[in-house]
DNA sequence: ATCATTTCATAAACTACTTCATTTTAATTG
DNA sequence: CAATTAAAATGAAGTAGTTTATGAAATGAT
Protein backbone atom coordinates (compact mmCIF):
# COMPACT_ATOMS: atom_id res chain seq x y z
CA UNK A 1 0.00 0.00 0.00
CA UNK A 2 1.42 3.22 -0.71
CA UNK A 3 0.30 5.56 1.44
CA UNK A 4 3.44 8.13 0.94
CA UNK A 5 1.12 10.61 -0.59
CA UNK A 6 -1.59 10.67 2.09
CA UNK A 7 1.23 11.03 4.51
CA UNK A 8 2.79 13.97 2.72
CA UNK A 9 -0.13 15.54 2.53
CA UNK A 10 -1.37 15.42 6.12
CA UNK A 11 2.60 17.25 7.22
CA UNK A 12 1.30 19.83 5.36
CA UNK A 13 -0.80 20.70 8.34
CA UNK A 14 0.08 18.84 11.26
CA UNK A 15 3.53 17.00 11.83
CA UNK A 16 3.13 13.37 12.70
CA UNK A 17 5.90 10.76 14.69
CA UNK A 18 6.83 8.04 13.27
CA UNK A 19 4.16 5.99 15.33
CA UNK A 20 1.31 7.47 14.23
CA UNK A 21 2.58 7.15 10.72
CA UNK A 22 3.01 3.40 11.28
CA UNK A 23 -0.26 3.04 12.95
CA UNK A 24 -2.04 4.62 10.03
CA UNK A 25 -0.62 2.32 7.47
CA UNK A 26 -1.79 -0.45 10.02
CA UNK A 27 -5.20 1.04 10.12
CA UNK A 28 -5.98 2.27 6.83
CA UNK A 29 -6.93 0.54 4.44
CA UNK A 30 -6.24 1.15 0.27
CA UNK A 31 -8.92 0.41 -2.18
CA UNK A 32 -8.38 -0.26 -6.22
CA UNK A 33 -10.75 1.05 -8.60
CA UNK A 34 -11.71 0.13 -11.92
CA UNK A 35 -12.53 2.77 -14.62
CA UNK A 36 -16.49 2.99 -14.53
CA UNK A 37 -16.56 1.93 -10.78
CA UNK A 38 -18.57 3.44 -8.20
CA UNK A 39 -17.27 4.38 -4.88
CA UNK A 40 -20.78 5.27 -3.49
CA UNK A 41 -24.11 4.93 -4.87
CA UNK A 42 -26.87 6.85 -4.41
CA UNK A 43 -29.30 5.09 -1.78
CA UNK A 44 -25.94 3.83 -0.13
CA UNK A 45 -24.61 5.16 3.07
CA UNK A 46 -20.87 6.59 2.78
CA UNK A 47 -18.74 4.37 4.92
CA UNK A 48 -16.07 5.69 4.41
CA UNK A 49 -13.82 9.08 3.75
CA UNK A 50 -11.05 8.96 0.87
CA UNK A 51 -8.01 10.37 -0.03
CA UNK A 52 -6.92 9.65 -4.31
CA UNK A 53 -3.98 8.08 -4.59
CA UNK A 54 -4.51 7.82 -8.21
CA UNK A 55 -6.93 8.49 -10.59
CA UNK A 56 -10.03 10.81 -11.07
CA UNK A 57 -13.36 10.85 -9.53
CA UNK A 58 -16.78 12.30 -10.26
CA UNK A 59 -19.46 13.20 -7.65
CA UNK A 60 -22.64 13.55 -8.62
CA UNK A 61 -26.75 13.80 -8.44
CA UNK A 62 -29.19 11.82 -11.01
CA UNK A 63 -32.19 14.07 -10.44
CA UNK A 64 -35.98 12.91 -10.85
CA UNK A 65 -35.37 13.56 -14.61
CA UNK A 66 -32.65 11.48 -14.70
CA UNK A 67 -30.11 13.87 -15.59
CA UNK A 68 -27.08 14.21 -14.41
CA UNK A 69 -25.35 16.80 -12.06
CA UNK A 70 -21.77 17.04 -11.60
CA UNK A 71 -21.24 18.20 -7.32
CA UNK A 72 -17.36 17.65 -7.39
CA UNK A 73 -14.73 16.46 -9.31
CA UNK A 74 -11.59 14.82 -7.86
CA UNK A 75 -8.08 14.15 -8.53
CA UNK A 76 -5.13 12.81 -6.72
CA UNK A 77 -4.32 14.56 -3.49
CA UNK A 78 -8.24 15.43 -3.36
CA UNK A 79 -10.82 13.94 -0.78
CA UNK A 80 -13.42 12.19 -1.81
CA UNK A 81 -16.79 11.08 0.28
CA UNK A 82 -20.70 12.51 0.78
CA UNK A 83 -19.58 14.07 4.08
CA UNK A 84 -23.01 14.71 4.99
CA UNK A 85 -23.82 10.92 4.29
CA UNK A 86 -20.36 10.11 6.21
CA UNK A 87 -20.94 12.33 9.52
CA UNK A 88 -24.68 11.53 9.79
CA UNK A 89 -24.31 7.74 8.43
CA UNK A 90 -27.83 8.26 6.65
CA UNK A 91 -28.33 7.38 3.06
CA UNK A 92 -26.32 9.41 0.45
CA UNK A 93 -27.75 11.28 -2.82
CA UNK A 94 -25.12 11.31 -4.56
CA UNK A 95 -22.79 8.45 -6.45
CA UNK A 96 -19.03 8.79 -6.77
CA UNK A 97 -17.67 6.97 -9.81
CA UNK A 98 -14.07 6.54 -11.20
CA UNK A 99 -13.26 8.28 -14.40
CA UNK A 100 -9.84 6.36 -14.55
CA UNK A 101 -7.96 3.64 -12.73
CA UNK A 102 -8.45 4.78 -8.93
CA UNK A 103 -6.34 4.31 -5.85
CA UNK A 104 -7.93 5.46 -2.82
CA UNK A 105 -6.65 5.61 0.88
CA UNK A 106 -10.01 4.92 2.65
CA UNK A 107 -10.70 6.54 6.44
CA UNK A 108 -13.65 4.37 7.24
CA UNK A 109 -16.48 5.87 9.84
CA UNK A 110 -15.91 2.67 12.08
CA UNK A 111 -12.95 3.67 13.06
CA UNK A 112 -12.74 7.59 13.28
CA UNK A 113 -12.90 7.32 16.86
CA UNK A 114 -10.04 5.17 17.21
CA UNK A 115 -8.16 7.19 15.26
CA UNK A 116 -8.96 10.91 16.58
CA UNK A 117 -8.23 9.14 19.99
CA UNK A 118 -5.02 7.48 18.76
CA UNK A 119 -3.90 10.46 16.78
CA UNK A 120 -5.73 13.33 18.28
CA UNK A 121 -3.46 16.12 15.34
CA UNK A 122 -6.37 14.33 12.96
CA UNK A 123 -8.97 16.32 14.37
CA UNK A 124 -7.09 19.05 13.86
CA UNK A 125 -5.94 17.68 10.39
CA UNK A 126 -9.08 17.13 9.25
CA UNK A 127 -10.95 20.40 10.82
CA UNK A 128 -8.66 22.40 8.08
CA UNK A 129 -9.35 20.39 5.44
CA UNK A 130 -12.62 20.54 5.90
CA UNK A 131 -12.57 24.21 6.51
CA UNK A 132 -11.11 24.29 2.88
CA UNK A 133 -13.65 22.74 1.67
CA UNK A 134 -15.58 24.67 3.14
CA UNK A 135 -14.74 27.95 1.97
CA UNK A 136 -14.13 26.53 -1.55
CA UNK A 137 -17.59 25.36 -1.99
CA UNK A 138 -18.80 29.24 -0.98
CA UNK A 139 -16.45 30.48 -3.31
CA UNK A 140 -18.03 27.97 -5.81
CA UNK A 141 -21.43 29.52 -5.50
CA UNK A 142 -20.35 32.93 -5.28
CA UNK A 143 -19.16 32.45 -8.62
CA UNK A 144 -22.58 29.93 -10.25
CA UNK A 145 -24.56 33.84 -8.43
CA UNK A 146 -22.46 36.08 -9.65
CA UNK A 147 -20.79 35.24 -13.15
CA UNK A 148 -22.18 33.60 -16.44
CA UNK A 149 -21.92 30.27 -18.00
CA UNK A 150 -18.68 31.82 -20.02
CA UNK A 151 -17.19 33.58 -16.93
CA UNK A 152 -17.17 30.36 -15.10
CA UNK A 153 -16.05 28.15 -17.43
CA UNK A 154 -13.13 30.44 -18.08
CA UNK A 155 -12.57 30.26 -14.45
CA UNK A 156 -12.58 26.40 -14.36
CA UNK A 157 -10.31 25.85 -17.22
CA UNK A 158 -7.55 28.10 -15.33
CA UNK A 159 -8.43 26.35 -11.55
CA UNK A 160 -8.27 23.19 -12.85
CA UNK A 161 -5.95 23.13 -15.91
CA UNK A 162 -4.89 19.44 -15.88
CA UNK A 163 -8.36 18.34 -15.30
CA UNK A 164 -9.90 19.31 -18.23
CA UNK A 165 -7.54 17.06 -20.22
CA UNK A 166 -8.64 14.42 -18.44
CA UNK A 167 -12.36 14.08 -18.23
CA UNK A 168 -14.62 14.65 -21.22
CA UNK A 169 -16.38 17.78 -21.83
CA UNK A 170 -19.98 17.21 -21.10
CA UNK A 171 -18.45 16.15 -17.89
CA UNK A 172 -16.97 19.72 -17.51
CA UNK A 173 -20.66 20.99 -18.71
CA UNK A 174 -22.23 19.32 -15.76
CA UNK A 175 -19.36 20.57 -13.23
CA UNK A 176 -20.32 24.08 -14.67
CA UNK A 177 -24.13 23.35 -14.69
CA UNK A 178 -24.55 23.83 -18.09
CA UNK A 179 -25.70 21.63 -21.06
CA UNK A 180 -23.04 20.37 -23.11
CA UNK A 181 -24.66 22.11 -26.02
CA UNK A 182 -23.94 25.12 -24.19
CA UNK A 183 -20.26 25.02 -23.13
CA UNK A 184 -20.03 23.43 -27.20
CA UNK A 185 -21.16 26.68 -28.06
CA UNK A 186 -19.42 28.50 -25.80
CA UNK A 187 -15.74 27.06 -27.08
CA UNK A 188 -17.21 27.84 -30.42
CA UNK A 189 -17.27 31.79 -29.41
CA UNK A 190 -14.23 31.53 -27.56
CA UNK A 191 -12.64 29.89 -30.56
CA UNK A 192 -13.36 32.89 -32.85
CA UNK A 193 -12.01 35.49 -30.65
CA UNK A 194 -8.92 34.41 -30.43
CA UNK B 1 -22.10 38.78 28.91
CA UNK B 2 -24.92 36.22 28.11
CA UNK B 3 -22.96 33.05 26.63
CA UNK B 4 -25.13 30.44 27.87
CA UNK B 5 -26.69 29.83 23.96
CA UNK B 6 -23.46 29.50 22.95
CA UNK B 7 -22.74 27.17 25.42
CA UNK B 8 -25.58 25.07 25.22
CA UNK B 9 -24.63 24.49 21.60
CA UNK B 10 -21.50 24.06 21.96
CA UNK B 11 -22.48 20.91 24.65
CA UNK B 12 -24.26 19.36 21.56
CA UNK B 13 -21.38 18.44 20.43
CA UNK B 14 -18.97 18.26 22.75
CA UNK B 15 -19.08 18.38 26.95
CA UNK B 16 -16.96 21.02 28.67
CA UNK B 17 -16.12 21.12 32.32
CA UNK B 18 -16.81 24.30 34.83
CA UNK B 19 -13.65 25.46 34.06
CA UNK B 20 -13.37 25.24 30.27
CA UNK B 21 -16.99 27.16 30.35
CA UNK B 22 -15.16 29.63 32.63
CA UNK B 23 -12.13 30.02 30.73
CA UNK B 24 -14.45 30.66 27.08
CA UNK B 25 -16.41 33.23 29.35
CA UNK B 26 -12.89 35.34 30.16
CA UNK B 27 -11.43 34.67 26.91
CA UNK B 28 -14.29 35.19 24.34
CA UNK B 29 -16.24 38.82 23.66
CA UNK B 30 -19.53 39.96 23.53
CA UNK B 31 -19.99 42.27 20.31
CA UNK B 32 -23.35 44.26 19.63
CA UNK B 33 -24.38 45.92 16.21
CA UNK B 34 -27.05 48.06 15.46
CA UNK B 35 -29.39 47.33 12.68
CA UNK B 36 -27.45 48.35 9.16
CA UNK B 37 -24.65 48.07 11.15
CA UNK B 38 -20.87 45.92 9.31
CA UNK B 39 -19.63 42.79 10.97
CA UNK B 40 -17.21 42.42 8.44
CA UNK B 41 -16.50 44.51 4.73
CA UNK B 42 -15.20 43.41 1.33
CA UNK B 43 -11.66 44.18 1.70
CA UNK B 44 -10.99 43.59 4.98
CA UNK B 45 -9.94 40.31 6.61
CA UNK B 46 -12.31 38.40 8.37
CA UNK B 47 -10.48 38.95 11.91
CA UNK B 48 -13.03 36.46 14.11
CA UNK B 49 -15.72 34.16 13.85
CA UNK B 50 -18.98 34.45 15.70
CA UNK B 51 -21.91 33.23 17.11
CA UNK B 52 -25.19 34.59 16.88
CA UNK B 53 -26.52 35.11 20.45
CA UNK B 54 -29.25 37.10 18.72
CA UNK B 55 -30.38 39.67 15.64
CA UNK B 56 -29.92 38.36 12.04
CA UNK B 57 -27.24 38.64 9.53
CA UNK B 58 -26.65 38.25 5.79
CA UNK B 59 -23.16 37.41 4.07
CA UNK B 60 -23.36 39.08 0.28
CA UNK B 61 -20.83 39.90 -2.09
CA UNK B 62 -20.90 42.55 -4.28
CA UNK B 63 -20.17 42.50 -7.96
CA UNK B 64 -18.89 44.49 -10.37
CA UNK B 65 -21.91 45.65 -11.77
CA UNK B 66 -22.78 46.64 -8.47
CA UNK B 67 -25.56 44.10 -7.58
CA UNK B 68 -25.59 42.13 -4.26
CA UNK B 69 -25.63 38.34 -3.86
CA UNK B 70 -26.72 36.85 -1.02
CA UNK B 71 -24.52 34.01 0.19
CA UNK B 72 -25.67 33.11 3.30
CA UNK B 73 -28.18 34.42 6.11
CA UNK B 74 -27.72 34.19 9.96
CA UNK B 75 -29.86 33.82 12.59
CA UNK B 76 -29.54 32.84 16.52
CA UNK B 77 -27.11 29.94 17.20
CA UNK B 78 -25.74 30.07 13.65
CA UNK B 79 -22.16 30.98 13.11
CA UNK B 80 -21.30 33.91 10.18
CA UNK B 81 -17.99 34.51 9.31
CA UNK B 82 -16.25 34.58 5.93
CA UNK B 83 -14.11 31.23 6.66
CA UNK B 84 -12.12 31.50 3.90
CA UNK B 85 -10.99 34.89 4.76
CA UNK B 86 -10.74 34.02 8.42
CA UNK B 87 -8.75 30.79 8.13
CA UNK B 88 -6.08 32.47 5.94
CA UNK B 89 -6.28 36.10 7.33
CA UNK B 90 -6.58 37.13 3.61
CA UNK B 91 -9.03 40.08 2.96
CA UNK B 92 -12.50 39.30 2.20
CA UNK B 93 -14.45 39.51 -0.92
CA UNK B 94 -17.84 39.50 1.40
CA UNK B 95 -19.31 41.70 3.41
CA UNK B 96 -21.55 40.65 6.46
CA UNK B 97 -24.25 43.18 7.56
CA UNK B 98 -26.64 43.25 10.52
CA UNK B 99 -30.50 43.23 9.21
CA UNK B 100 -31.52 43.45 12.74
CA UNK B 101 -30.12 44.75 16.27
CA UNK B 102 -27.59 42.05 16.79
CA UNK B 103 -25.79 40.52 19.63
CA UNK B 104 -22.55 38.36 18.49
CA UNK B 105 -19.63 36.74 20.88
CA UNK B 106 -16.63 36.37 18.94
CA UNK B 107 -13.90 33.85 18.35
CA UNK B 108 -10.65 35.95 17.37
CA UNK B 109 -8.58 34.56 15.31
CA UNK B 110 -5.76 35.79 17.18
CA UNK B 111 -7.01 33.65 20.02
CA UNK B 112 -7.44 30.61 18.37
CA UNK B 113 -4.22 28.50 19.05
CA UNK B 114 -4.71 29.60 22.63
CA UNK B 115 -8.48 28.34 22.88
CA UNK B 116 -7.57 25.25 21.16
CA UNK B 117 -4.84 24.65 23.48
CA UNK B 118 -6.61 25.16 26.66
CA UNK B 119 -9.71 23.52 25.44
CA UNK B 120 -9.03 20.61 22.95
CA UNK B 121 -12.42 19.53 22.42
CA UNK B 122 -12.95 22.47 20.63
CA UNK B 123 -10.96 21.04 17.86
CA UNK B 124 -13.56 18.60 17.54
CA UNK B 125 -16.29 20.70 18.29
CA UNK B 126 -15.12 22.98 15.03
CA UNK B 127 -14.49 20.14 12.79
CA UNK B 128 -18.02 18.84 13.45
CA UNK B 129 -19.89 22.16 12.44
CA UNK B 130 -17.77 22.87 9.91
CA UNK B 131 -18.61 19.34 8.68
CA UNK B 132 -22.24 20.38 8.83
CA UNK B 133 -21.53 23.77 7.39
CA UNK B 134 -20.27 21.78 4.34
CA UNK B 135 -22.36 19.43 4.18
CA UNK B 136 -25.59 21.84 3.96
CA UNK B 137 -23.30 24.27 1.16
CA UNK B 138 -23.01 21.17 -0.80
CA UNK B 139 -26.82 20.12 -1.07
CA UNK B 140 -27.26 23.99 -1.89
CA UNK B 141 -24.80 23.86 -4.90
CA UNK B 142 -26.78 20.78 -5.83
CA UNK B 143 -30.24 22.06 -5.41
CA UNK B 144 -29.38 25.00 -7.54
CA UNK B 145 -28.27 22.98 -10.06
CA UNK B 146 -30.90 20.57 -10.61
CA UNK B 147 -34.41 22.78 -9.36
CA UNK B 148 -35.93 25.94 -11.05
CA UNK B 149 -36.17 29.18 -8.78
CA UNK B 150 -39.69 28.07 -7.88
CA UNK B 151 -38.60 24.81 -6.54
CA UNK B 152 -35.85 26.36 -4.61
CA UNK B 153 -38.57 29.14 -2.71
CA UNK B 154 -40.63 26.18 -1.96
CA UNK B 155 -37.63 24.71 -0.29
CA UNK B 156 -36.68 27.68 0.91
CA UNK B 157 -39.68 28.14 2.92
CA UNK B 158 -39.88 24.82 4.37
CA UNK B 159 -36.08 24.80 6.15
CA UNK B 160 -36.46 28.42 7.21
CA UNK B 161 -40.07 29.64 7.75
CA UNK B 162 -38.63 32.03 10.30
CA UNK B 163 -36.31 33.58 8.36
CA UNK B 164 -38.79 34.46 5.84
CA UNK B 165 -40.45 36.56 8.39
CA UNK B 166 -37.94 38.56 9.45
CA UNK B 167 -36.18 39.67 5.85
CA UNK B 168 -37.30 41.54 2.88
CA UNK B 169 -38.12 39.65 0.21
CA UNK B 170 -35.90 41.05 -2.05
CA UNK B 171 -33.04 39.44 -0.60
CA UNK B 172 -34.54 35.93 -0.75
CA UNK B 173 -34.67 36.42 -4.05
CA UNK B 174 -30.52 37.33 -3.88
CA UNK B 175 -30.19 34.48 -1.72
CA UNK B 176 -31.66 32.04 -4.11
CA UNK B 177 -30.15 33.07 -6.76
CA UNK B 178 -33.09 35.09 -8.61
CA UNK B 179 -34.11 38.77 -8.96
CA UNK B 180 -36.80 40.46 -7.39
CA UNK B 181 -39.10 40.31 -9.76
CA UNK B 182 -38.73 37.13 -10.90
CA UNK B 183 -39.69 35.91 -7.01
CA UNK B 184 -42.33 38.53 -7.23
CA UNK B 185 -43.74 36.54 -9.95
CA UNK B 186 -43.28 32.81 -8.46
CA UNK B 187 -45.35 34.09 -5.21
CA UNK B 188 -48.13 35.21 -7.64
CA UNK B 189 -48.28 31.75 -9.12
CA UNK B 190 -48.42 29.82 -5.93
CA UNK B 191 -51.18 32.21 -4.58
CA UNK B 192 -53.01 31.75 -7.58
CA UNK B 193 -52.89 28.01 -7.26
CA UNK B 194 -54.42 27.78 -3.89
C1' DA C 1 -8.36 -2.23 -40.08
C1' DT C 2 -13.41 -2.14 -39.27
C1' DC C 3 -17.44 -1.52 -36.92
C1' DA C 4 -19.85 0.37 -32.96
C1' DT C 5 -20.12 3.66 -29.59
C1' DT C 6 -19.06 7.71 -27.40
C1' DT C 7 -18.04 12.48 -27.80
C1' DC C 8 -18.22 16.97 -29.99
C1' DA C 9 -20.19 20.58 -33.02
C1' DT C 10 -23.85 23.21 -35.07
C1' DA C 11 -28.36 25.20 -35.56
C1' DA C 12 -33.36 26.31 -34.91
C1' DA C 13 -37.08 26.59 -31.75
C1' DC C 14 -38.18 27.14 -27.10
C1' DT C 15 -38.23 28.43 -21.92
C1' DA C 16 -36.77 30.21 -17.56
C1' DC C 17 -35.31 34.08 -16.03
C1' DT C 18 -33.74 39.17 -16.51
C1' DT C 19 -34.22 44.06 -17.47
C1' DC C 20 -36.56 48.08 -17.59
C1' DA C 21 -40.40 50.99 -16.74
C1' DT C 22 -44.59 51.95 -14.09
C1' DT C 23 -47.92 51.45 -10.36
C1' DT C 24 -49.42 49.93 -5.91
C1' DT C 25 -48.62 48.89 -1.31
C1' DA C 26 -46.31 48.95 2.97
C1' DA C 27 -43.01 50.82 6.25
C1' DT C 28 -40.60 54.96 8.32
C1' DT C 29 -40.19 59.33 9.72
C1' DG C 30 -41.19 64.13 11.02
C1' DC D 1 -51.48 61.43 10.20
C1' DA D 2 -49.42 63.34 6.31
C1' DA D 3 -45.26 62.98 3.78
C1' DT D 4 -41.44 60.54 2.22
C1' DT D 5 -39.14 56.47 1.25
C1' DA D 6 -38.57 51.68 0.69
C1' DA D 7 -40.56 47.30 -0.83
C1' DA D 8 -43.61 44.54 -3.64
C1' DA D 9 -46.44 43.75 -7.75
C1' DT D 10 -47.24 43.86 -12.67
C1' DG D 11 -46.27 43.70 -17.50
C1' DA D 12 -43.66 44.04 -21.92
C1' DA D 13 -39.47 43.14 -24.21
C1' DG D 14 -35.01 40.98 -24.20
C1' DT D 15 -31.36 37.31 -23.25
C1' DA D 16 -28.83 33.34 -21.42
C1' DG D 17 -29.23 28.92 -21.50
C1' DT D 18 -32.12 24.50 -22.87
C1' DT D 19 -34.10 21.14 -25.91
C1' DT D 20 -34.25 18.54 -29.82
C1' DA D 21 -32.30 16.94 -33.85
C1' DT D 22 -28.58 15.80 -37.01
C1' DG D 23 -23.95 14.97 -38.68
C1' DA D 24 -18.98 14.69 -38.03
C1' DA D 25 -15.07 13.22 -35.50
C1' DA D 26 -12.78 10.72 -32.16
C1' DT D 27 -12.31 6.60 -29.33
C1' DG D 28 -12.65 1.83 -28.17
C1' DA D 29 -13.58 -3.13 -29.07
C1' DT D 30 -12.99 -7.06 -31.98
Amino acid sequence: MNITPLITYIQNFVELTEEEIAYLKDNLRSRKYLKGQFVLQQGDVCTSSSFIIKGCTKMFYVDDDGQEHIIMLGIEDWWVSDIGSFINQTPSDFNIQCLEDTELIQFPFSKMEDIYAKVPKLERFFRKIVERGLAATQRRILRNFSLNAKERYLIFRESYPSIEQRIPQYMIASYLGITKEFLSKIKGQLAQEN
